[in-house]
DNA sequence: CATACTATACTTAGACG
DNA sequence: CCGTCTAAGTATAGTAT
């Protein structure tokens, strides 16, 4: 009546398989919200069972996606990283924090009218009624929304095509190396400058390709389309 | 020299919330990936230490939002099961899935259009030039994003609309009663509605109010404003 | 299938260098 | 700060109900 040395391989039994998982997923979220609490740390836990599309979450779904947003904005950081045993490290950092302060800052202050805007309207509609207005103001803000990222495409769309210009440009001055060195493409460049565009995210539904590093990914896709998997294996 | 049981709190004393911290962090890592091992599930885990920016992910960043993006899609499927006990509940429930089957080949044919561009870009520019047309074609590619949303946002103010109006009318009918049961808003149920929208997801920002369930939540912002905390505690 | 049990494997708090 | 060590505390595989 021993207990076996677990061997760190798919488990072939399936109700053993699925007793495993219960267990082991209802330790695993015991864990997560310990640390959580020893450590006052945001954490968040996604576990998929093995048919439901429903999953487990924790600490809850909306929790989880403000642990997403923060997540999504994260690639411009970790290329910093990359800087850290460099000279004159210190002043580039002082300067990109500074820059975050101040977009931070503007972030804030969205963030206020919006809280007031939705307070306005929560509060008139708890028991009085909604008028056209309200109505039209929700649709005002979802029409701003669409304004700025527009704008924001503007502005992007012509540093993107001169980073696209310059790369050939460098392309075409090395033309004869043997560039046996894997480099990134101008196409990989700019679509990594893209991935970087908040609007550009927002944008992009989760079934188009991403640029994550040097790979070009594909976002997770439940397909029922054969001919999928034999043209892209 | 005992260890003593540990007690659920946060931990006072620096350095040992720390090493409490790291350990438990590379625990749980650990743990994940055993469970996903074992059980071939899919899961994540986001772990945030408490000043860096920069998160820790398991397995890795693009899967981790590959992930996320599959959550994404969940909160129409939370309400089905409400209807778990309903009489009809069978009919309904195939319907819905139809529909997403449609949905999904929609999805599918998109998908193709998008991967068969990509690699025709990504083909050409391997160490040929990247021409004016490529850079072109991404374009057309995003603002053929931003039309599509401006579409399902006309097509779907019609609708919010006129269940806000559906709203109105149903309160004023029940003017007089004592209503100490909590209802949803109008309002409430409206930007329920929009949540469900996809576009509308994909456009606002982290920074926004979200509904879901009952309760209106505010996603993740580290703000260094002081007066919110006043005015929001 | 779920629940309860228990021996054992695994994790980790605290001490030390 | 970091890694190592070790005993105490937990998680859980296998089993029984």
């Amino acid at each position: 009546m021993a207990r076996k040395k677990v061997k760190l391989e798919w488990i072939i039994n399936d109700s053993a398989r699925r007793a495993t998982l219960k267990k082991r997923k209802k330790g695993l979220m015991k864990k997560v919200s310990e640390l959580s609490t020893l450590c006052d740390v945001k954490a968040c836990l996604i576990v998929y069972g093995p048919n439901e599309p429903q999953a487990e979450v924790w600490p809850s779904v909306p929790d989880a996606m403000r642990v997403l947003a923060r997540l999504k904005k994260m690639p411009e950081m970790e290329q910093s990283k990359k800087m850290m045993n460099q000279e004159g490290f210190m002043r580039q950092r002082i300067m990109k924090l500074q820059e975050q302060l101040r977009k931070q800052d503007r972030e804030n202050r969205e963030l206020e009218t919006t809280l007031l805007m939705y307070r306005g309207l929560a509060g008139r509609s708890l028991h009085a009624a909604v008028t056209i207005e309200d109505m039209t103001s929700l649709a005002w803000l979802i029409e701003m929304k669409v304004n700025k990222v527009q704008e924001r495409i503007e502005h992007s769309k012509g540093e993107i095509a001169s980073k696209m210009v310059e790369g050939v440009k460098e392309e075409e001055k090395k033309v004869e190396e043997p560039s046996n060195i894997k480099e990134k493409t101008p196409l990989e460049v700019a679509m990594e400058e893209l991935q970087r565009q908040e609007w550009f995210t927002e944008i992009m539904n989760p079934h188009d390709l991403m640029i994550c590093g040097n790979e070009v990914v594909q976002p997770y896709v439940e397909h029922n389309n054969p001919w999928l998997d034999a043209y892209f294996p």
